[in-house]
DNA sequence: AAAAAAT
């Protein structure tokens, strides 16, 4: 773990030249005066370092980190209880208090809001902490005071308005809860108004459900080794266990259930800066631990603090005629991602982090039947999870109301910009009621960090700090990337004979027994193609040749992407014919082999497809099919072959060589363009970097941007955007001219 | 000449 505080600021004029966000900060208030994010406006940089980010010019790219899973809890637990550990460093004497909007009440009587029959209290479970003892962990500490440990200074806030608090609070949990039985609106009262520090009672069956999934096994030698750093005013420090911060009972417990032992790096930068309400630009990819990242802080928060307002709504609302349609629901927190996988992905960590507690996530996403979805929501929504144009269209038909969504999550931020949902995506969060940046508190997550995505932090997040998260360490050394020379016409027989090397035919894998683990679940292969028609096709011609495979691609119905997907995680069909679609974001683990069937126009898009292999322990191995189809991602597959000490065929090399003399700007990739120039390369090293990451060393090749001053961590990934006068440049015209 | 995402 490195925290790296970069000495100097070269560097940082040119970064605000190249953003030249001036006049266009419009949401700052109409003054027209420049733009400086947030965390480049100190003065003093020996103080706050961020030559990081003021080097990149503009933008660059954390390449992926292999879909790590968490440990099995085989080793090292180990914590108990919490030690109320508060960090120093944490800045509770920040600046005026976030929270500070309040909000009208609405409506007036009491009226439960929730008739359904859903009983989140199992009534049958006794009442008292015996039924808590967790004899793994003992995670939960049950005289831990969450509530007021976390007051401090900051008191109550405005915004958490204890407006029908004056009967939440302190209770005993004996106080509520034991006169659940039967009564399932009384139990459905008692879920909200009850001290929403204090857990619920086990159910086990639900525990089961919820924790009883593999653990998949991590080396935390190599989590370590992946560089952090944070930029930002006042930036609290970060935590290296997770019970160096307050987070509460409930969240220690579930922590203990899921058997996470340590946090990883991005966990322990932004759980301490969530949990001091900060707000946070981080780089950072899937597989990073970034979803708990982000669920663990937020939830322990709406623990402590309780629903605040958004109850208070979600019981009125059905009482407003019109004006809210029937049991308009107030999510307390919102996580936006781009595609519906993730967004299931995402849902199903929340469902871990808020058992035993009084917040109920819900997840809308397109493509299932939004009558069951609304459903779902109106039985009460604290967290949602959402892609973006369901939850528009949720929103459209007053089911969603997000007057009081202190939280918001954009997840693959780049990822949902690429895929062209800005529009969405400012009509939610600046075009209806949400509460305005510093009101709420906001957490970007993006792999990159190009202009449209600074544009996007500057609107969206109020004196943010900056984390930029490398990857472990020596990924590219564990993912063995091949390029094979291989025509159109023979990339069938290819396949075949690859897959024969490394995948177990189906009728072997049937014949296992049931509880043996099956041995494709282990060698799962993903091959990517780049057509959902080719997806079709190859899915076809596998499974006549008696491989059991199945495909995903956008134009197979959502239960079938999700069937796939599930059949492909338990081994059940051990290959995987996928589009862009699973490219991105899903944490599916055990991928031994990436097949690149086509291969990509774009070098972003093949990092993310080879990062979906390469667990430690369980070397990964991405095969990429080429021919003269690809002559646009020549050059920047070869930067990204030498820059992970991969062999290079020598034709790659000459094809680069004479691409690159060939012609100019075209089949740039848009955030390599002008690749690692050596002008890039100067500036970022020049700009505080070089010899900043030393770690293992070794990152020497000639002209490779960026990358020495990183030395072997995770940010020799960091790639400079380009050689253009330092502008990121994004064309509006794709590859296709579309 | 594409994929994804609301219907």
């Amino acid at each position: 773990m490195s925290h790296v505080a970069v000495e100097h600021l070269h560097g940082l004029e040119q970064q605000l030249a190249v953003l030249d966000l001036s006049a266009a900060d419009a949401s700052g208030g109409g003054i027209n005066r420049r733009y400086i994010p947030p965390h480049l406006r100190n003065s003093d940089p020996s103080k706050n370092g961020n030559a990081f980010a003021a080097g990149r010019q503009g933008g660059y790219t954390i390449a992926p980190t292999p879909t790590y899973g968490w440990d099995g809890g085989r080793n090292n637990f180990v914590n108990g209880y919490h030690d109320n550990c508060m960090m120093a460093g944490n800045s509770f004497s920040r600046g005026p208090p976030r929270m500070e909007r309040v909000r009208g009440s609405i409506g007036g009587g009491f009226r439960g809001n929730r008739g359904g029959a859903f009983n989140p209290i199992n009534a049958a479970q006794p009442m008292g902490f015996t039924a808590y003892e967790n004899k793994d962990a003992g995670g939960w500490n049950t005289n831990k005071d969450a509530y007021t440990s976390f007051s401090n200074n900051r008191g109550k806030s405005a915004f958490y308005n204890d407006r029908g608090n004056t009967n939440r609070g302190r209770f005993d949990h004996g106080g509520f809860g034991g006169g659940g039985g039967g009564n399932s609106r009384w139990v459905e009262e008692v879920r909200d108004e009850g001290d929403w520090s204090k857990p619920t009672p086990r159910n086990e069956r639900l525990e089961h459900e919820l924790f009883s999934g593999s653990n998949t096994g991590i080396n935390f030698e190599k989590y370590d080794d992946i560089p952090v750093e944070a930029t930002g005013h006042n930036c609290p420090h970060h935590i290296e266990s997770f019970q160096d911060v307050d987070m509460g009972e409930i969240i220690m417990g579930n922590i203990a259930l899921t058997r996470y032992t340590r946090p990883t790096p991005v966990q322990k930068y932004a759980i301490p800066i969530v949990k001091s309400k900060r707000d946070l630009m981080a780089c950072a990819q899937t597989g990073s631990g970034k979803t708990a990242a982000f669920l663990l802080p937020i939830l322990s928060q709406i623990y402590t603090h309780g629903p605040g307002e958004a109850l208070n709504a979600a019981k009125t609302s059905g009482q407003e005629n019109g004006k809210f349609g029937r049991r308009k629901q107030f999510p307390i927190s919102l996580v936006l991602a781009p595609t519906r996988e993730l967004a299931l992905q995402i849902y199903d960590e929340a469902r871990k982090f808020s058992y035993r507690s009084r917040v109920r996530p819900c997840v809308v996403y397109g493509g299932a039947d939004i009558g069951q979805q609304i459903r779902e929501l109106e039985r009460g929504c604290h967290l949602l999870v959402a892609t973006p144009g369901r939850l528009v269209d949720m929103m459209e038909r007053g089911k969603i109301g997000l007057d009081y969504c202190n939280y918001l999550v954009l997840d693959e931020a780049d990822r949902m910009l690429d895929m062209g949902f800005e529009p969405q995506i400012r009509r939610i969060v600046e075009q209806d009621t949400m509460p305005h940046k510093g009101s709420r508190q906001t957490m970007m997550f993006s792999a990159t960090f190009p202009k449209e995505i600074q544009i996007l932090a500057r609107d969206f997040l109020e004196d943010y700090i900056f984390l930029a998260v490398g990857r472990v360490g020596s990924t590219s050394e564990n993912i063995t990337q091949k390029v094979v020379w291989v025509e159109e016409s023979d990339k069938r027989s290819f396949l075949l004979d690859l897959l024969s090397a490394t995948v177990i035919p189906s009728e072997v894998q049937e014949s296992s027994a049931d509880n043996v683990e099956k041995p494709g679940k282990d060698s799962l292969t993903l091959v990517f193609v780049e057509t959902k028609k080719g997806a079709d096709a190859l899915e076809d011609f596998l499974y006549r040749e008696g491989y059991a495979c199945t495909s995903i691609h956008g134009d197979r119905s959502q239960r079938d992407r999700e069937e796939a997907l599930s059949q492909f995680r338990s081994g059940k069909c051990p290959i995987l014919v996928a589009t862009a679609v699973a490219a991105r974001g899903l944490d599916i683990s055990n991928v031994k082999h990436v097949i690149n069937f086509d291969l990509p126009s774009d070098i972003e898009e093949y990092v993310h497809r080879i990062g979906r292999t390469g667990r430690v322990g369980n070397l990964g191995l991405a095969t990429s099919f080429f021919n003269d189809k690809n002559g646009n991602i020549t050059k920047d597959l070869l930067d990204i072959l030498v820059e992970a000490k991969q062999e290079v065929p020598s034709w790659l090399e000459s094809l680069a060589y004479e691409h690159q003399h060939k012609s100019s700007n075209r089949g740039r990739s848009k955030r390599f363009s002008g690749g690692f120039g050596a002008r890039d390369y100067r500036q970022t090293a020049a700009g505080g970097n070089a010899g900043g990451f030393g770690g293992r060393g070794g990152r020497n090749q000639a002209g490779h941007g960026g990358n020495r001053g990183f030395g072997g961590g995770g940010f020799s990934n960091f790639y400079t955007s380009d050689g253009y006068g330092g502008s990121y440049t994004h064309s509006t015209v794709d590859w296709w001219g579309n």
